[in-house]
DNA sequence: TTGTAAGCGTTATCAG
DNA sequence: CTGATAACGCTTACAA
């Protein structure tokens, strides 16, 4: 069947396409109201729904935000089962979807940019998620939209920055796993790479040693990807061959788990033998037992912040923000850390 | 900066716009290889990226496919916590990606219809996650285009489905309990609608009992939502007062996760107080301790099936089939069941 | 307040 | 094989 077109509608409405089309962005103030309620009939009765297609093409408007999130560096799949980005997400759309915009979400590929998707697809805006080369980043600076990073400590100001403070965050948790008595602290975590979030913790870390006057033992820091396995085979390493530790800190709950994992087969039960904290309290660690101890972020919270950001941007509401929005966290306890001595 | 065009192009490389269009879309034979090489220069030296919106209005076609998550009643978020979803997603996108589709994710209001984002978005195709009312589905015949249904017993040959034999898991769960000495067997389960996957589960678990000669009891049916939280409750209360059960099949490894959590709340230990069974094998059976033993079906496949045969459909490789495609699924013990007796 | 009409960037038809 | 050119459906000056 045939399309119906804004031509349709003001035909059978009697007015011309220029008035259903103000109607139809909410101009109102342009049109009578008996035209409008004229409008509104037509539209009504002839089920019209609008071309986006069209309307970008003459806009330059697409109600289209982009979401990119991290791959698999193998099979390029999406690291949604990770929860954090899952979260992410179901926040972003709730409220975007809410406020007439759609959700285009992909990967993108190893020294790809993401420009071409952003002009192809006349994206509103974008949500940037998981951290890329350099490169990346100049490439979408060219792009004239709204931009939000998620966890890219990047230092630019194209872009607006939603954040926590990852170095509080491994401080904090370092600090309460020496409070509870603990001296021999391990540390898996994540590549450490420059302005990356898994740097910032691990500076955390270190301070907090320090600050208790601790000795910083490299050898105690695991680092490898930032996944359930890894922390498996840390958690293993761990239990063979450093039954010194008292304590580890991971900076991602799903390497805590597993690392927790690894401890057990390794023979070490946890809390008992040795006690292990986390880092982003995604929703798992209700599920998981025992319950991790963990530093507690809102991540739907600040998937929300970043699309209210875009949304607030996008209808003139707010100004470009270039700034760093920081969201609070906490530590959170649960069953996984233990007081000793 | 003002966009290069396909004309930018068509007049850098000395070409007619058709020309240029015609490469663009691998028409390539209706084109000399001299003008060709010429084209792809200028499009290289251009930087050209092509206007998705200009081609979708003038060719009705897309690239984009639709995909419909289902979400929680009260706060309208994405079910993506739920790593069924996410899972299914993670294989969907990077296939469709591959093949230069792009993916719009969304949710659906209660009593809404996709037809208008359908439309809107000049969708060339759409995988629907999740069960909705028959008008949903009648709504959605309406529209020209391949769909995928995930998880819906909808009898409707309008659209493909990618299923597995839900029965025949319910039967093989319930079946596998009962070879290991198991008589006194509950059932957590979501809320029991026709044509629900949760439905042919049940009828699969009825099915073996009786087949066992087993009595069915539907005091030992505990029905609510398919959530880990639901679970929970129900594990409690099967602690609390069912103490004569020696097994649990739950319908979703999340409610399974939940039953075992709420029977360790109530003091029973799995398996040795008590056996359960889940079914799926999200991603997360790996992690969860005790490691849950569950009916496996590979969810990432279905969502590359379900990708592949949208891209092999839209690419005029294949029929549009309104059968079904069913992937196979098995038992996989792990450590949540034990033998008795 | 309303209508006209010129684009927006592609595709695709139809002559050359 | 190539090139004009008319759509595609909508927005938005600009004119009335």
């Amino acid at each position: 069947m045939k399309r119906t077109t804004i031509k349709d509608v003001a035909e059978k409405a009697g007015v011309s396409t220029a008035a259903v089309s103000y109607v139809l962005n909410g101009r109102e103030g342009k049109v009578s109201e008996e035209t409008l309620a004229k409008i509104h009939k037509a539209i009504e009765e002839l089920n019209y729904i609008p071309d986006f297609s069209a309307r970008s093409l003459a806009s330059k408007r697409s109600s289209l935000i982009g979401v990119v999130i991290p791959q698999t560096e193998n099979d390029k799949r999406l690291l949604l089962e990770n929860p954090f980005y899952s979260d992410l997400i179901c926040g972003i759309e709730a409220e975007l979807r809410q406020h007439g915009y759609h959700v285009l979400i992909s990967g993108v590929e190893k020294g790809q940019s993401y420009l071409d998707l952003t002009m192809q697809r006349n994206l509103d805006g974008a949500v940037i998620m998981g951290i890329y080369q350099e490169s990346f980043y100049e490439e979408l600076k060219k792009v004239d939209i709204p931009i939000v990073l998620i966890d890219s400590y990047i230092n630019d100001d194209s872009f607006k920055k939603i954040r926590i403070d990852d170095e509080l965050g491994g401080y904090l948790a370092t600090k309460h796993l020496i409070e509870q008595g603990h001296t021999n602290i391990g540390l898996v975590t994540g590549m450490i790479r420059k302005d990356g979030v898994v740097e910032k913790r691990y500076l955390g870390y270190k301070k907090a040693l320090s600050e208790a006057n601790l000795f910083y033992d490299h050898d105690l820091v695991f680092e490898g990807q930032v996944s359930y396995e890894y922390g498996l085979e840390a958690g293993i390493e761990i239990a063979e061959r450093h039954k010194h530790l008292t304590a580890v800190f991971a900076t991602s709950d799903m390497m805590a788990y597993g690392v927790i994992n690894g401890l057990r087969q390794g023979g070490l039960q946890v809390p008992d033998d040795i006690s292990v904290m986390g880092f982003d309290d995604i929703s798992l660690s209700d599920i998981f037992y025992p319950k991790l101890t963990t530093v507690h972020q809102d991540i739907k919270a600040r998937g929300l912040a970043a699309a209210r950001y875009l949304i607030d941007v996008l209808d003139g509401k707010q100004n470009l923000d270039s700034g760093v929005t920081l969201l609070p966290i906490s530590i959170k306890e649960r069953d996984t850390v233990r007081r000793i001595k």
